[in-house]
DNA sequence: ATTAAATAGGGTAATTCGGGCG
DNA sequence: GATGTCCGAATTACCCTATTTA
C-alpha cells in the first residue's frame, strides 16, 4: 500500500496557532523541535496535519489532575 | 527507447494545490520556477505528474537515481 | 451549441520564514 | 527552556477578466 499523503487535510501555521492559542511562531518551534511533524510547500512554508493537530489537542497527557 | 506503458497519471492545479493546502496559483508559480515541472494542455493549461507530486509531498529529494 | 467550472494572466494585501532580543 | 515581539525578505492568498476545459 502506498502512503496516503494526499488524503491528509493540512493545515497552516496561523491555523494551528488559533487551535492552541499561541502565536504562530510558537508553532514553528514545536515544528523545529520535533513536537509537531510538518509537511514543506515548496517555497518553504509549513503545513501541519489535521489529524496529528487534533490528536494533541484532545489527548493531551493531562496536567496530572484527572483523566476521565 | 522507453515506452511510457506504465501511465503517468496527470493532476490538474487544483488537485496540487489541494494536497499542499495551497492556492492553485501558488502552483503555477511553482511551474513557473522550475521547482515544478508541468505538462500543457493544447490550451495551455498545466497539468502535473502525480509522481513527481507525491515524491515531493513526501519531502523526498530531486529525482535522483540512486539516493546516496 | 450552451452552460458552468477551472485556469491563465497580472497586480496587491496578508502570512510565513529566519534570526535575534527580552 | 519556552513564548512573544520586532525586523527584513520571501512566499502565499485574494482580487479581477479573458480563455480553456468538461
Amino acid at each position: 500500500m502506498a502512503l496516503q499523503s494526499e488524503s491528509e487535510t493540512l493545515l497552516t501555521p496561523s491555523e494551528v496557532a488559533s487551535m492552541f492559542r499561541v502565536d504562530p511562531k510558537t508553532v514553528t518551534r514545536w515544528a523545529k523541535a520535533g513536537k509537531l511533524s510538518s509537511i514543506r510547500t515548496l517555497g518553504g512554508h509549513r503545513r501541519y496535519r489535521e489529524s496529528e493537530v487534533r490528536r494533541l489537542l484532545d489527548g493531551l497527557p493531562s496536567p496530572r489532575v484527572q483523566t476521565s
